[in-house]
DNA sequence: AAGTGGTCTAGACCACCTT
DNA sequence: AGGTGGTCTAGACCACTTG
């Protein structure tokens, strides 16, 4: 039986091989349900993926082209640090360095009026990220101390599902920062940013803090199979 | 009349809400379709969007239920720099550097034999993103000299498709990426690398070196609507 | 004006997994 | 064993936009 994914596989292939150059129109959804033999929703459904994954360009009446400069769109799962560290086969460990951390400028210009602390992420008890995390406190419900336990997940279960803007550049570390890390202040190191927004405000932002040499990794495969190499 | 976002946007505000809790098991299909009044496979594909993003997890006979630790997966779309260039509202202009650029080891040991070059992009006739750039020799029609236009676009002609494994790092220039961009060798910079594969095979791989103070930004946000701050 | 994609319906069968 | 999601069908109407 053909299913949607042998139909985005064939197109895939076709793509790849020249056969639908960039710039060309693919056939209608009607010409390849009768050419596949299945119904218009199939192929829909297929071409909607290729679609989705910014390889074809859909637009009514005019048909579906396969788009000159593709979209190398790539999907990353951000993990919490007790997730990345586990899953690189470390031992996590956490400890909280200042309960009391100043919130800069740029911060309380987005939160209002916040907590600060900073904190560190440690695989088998060696600094593996620092991280500076600023709390809004309106509509927000009492924070914990956080004295045990790392901020992120409490706020996930408070606040499931929210908007976020990342980040990432290279920037120096400051004083605390490089103290919990064990490096140089001043050294400059691999920083992701998220700030998290619920309906249109603020609500956390968080800047963690890598060790020199750390890369963030992500792949990306057109049609959902992985790179083989 | 009720379509398929409408309900996946109910779906994510009772979620954001707490009535649907971290956990907690969401209606069946069949139930959702009445409830919503409509058929089966509109609650199919709300209820499959969420479970695209992370927020909701499915299973036969199990049913689907909230994620507690929601993935946090966000699209990136990588832009060519023409294109980053143009949509900051600079003027784009290329400089070959170098057409006899040396294959470090690595990349050696993943493309086989192959052809190394130094190139810049400039914004505005200053230097916005130095690139290194490796492409395999095999299999690959005669490649053109690259002292006009940047090698990214007429690869991307070449194999429209390919898997590609990305990576983000801070790392310090050497002599020549420092002396194309302007700035002292040594400093460590944001550093953008993409290996490019086709069929299990290497195919080309760039490393591109930003100026102190770049930023990569991406906003996620679950359901599609954009953050409003 | 006409043809394309976008979406929905009602029904069906199946694979899978929990109970 | 039974209920869940996964997928497909055949048909329909609509929105859009190009020629």
């Amino acid at each position: 039986m053909t299913g949607f994914r042998d139909i985005r596989d064939a197109l895939l292939a076709r793509i790849r091989s020249g056969a639908l150059a960039p710039g060309a129109v693919l056939p209608s959804e009607v010409e390849l349900a009768e050419e596949f033999g299945v119904a218009r929703a199939t192929v829909s459904r297929a071409v909607g993926e290729l679609a989705a994954e910014g390889l074809v360009e859909r637009r009514r009446r005019a048909g579906t082209r396969v788009r000159r400069a593709p979209a190398r769109r790539a999907q990353i799962d951000i993990l919490q640090a007790q997730a990345e560290i586990e899953r690189a086969g470390g031992a996590y460990s956490y400890r909280l360095l200042d309960p009391d951390y100043p919130v800069p400028a740029d911060i309380a210009a987005r939160l209002g009026p916040a907590r600060g602390l900073l904190c560190l992420h440690l695989s088998d008890a060696r600094p593996w990220q620092a991280e500076e995390r600023w709390i809004g406190l309106d509509d927000m419900p009492a924070t914990p101390v956080f004295d045990q336990r790392p901020p992120g997940p409490w706020l996930v279960e408070q606040v499931p599902l929210t908007d976020a803007v990342f980040s990432f550049e290279a920037a120096a570390t400051g004083h605390a920062v490089a103290a919990g890390l064990g490096i140089r202040p001043g050294t400059t190191v691999f920083v992701a940013e998220r700030s998290t927004w619920l309906d249109g405000r603020a609500i956390t932002a968080t800047r963690l803090w890598h060790l020199p040499g750390y890369r963030m990794e992500l792949r990306h495969s057109p049609g959902g199979a992985g790179p083989t190499g």
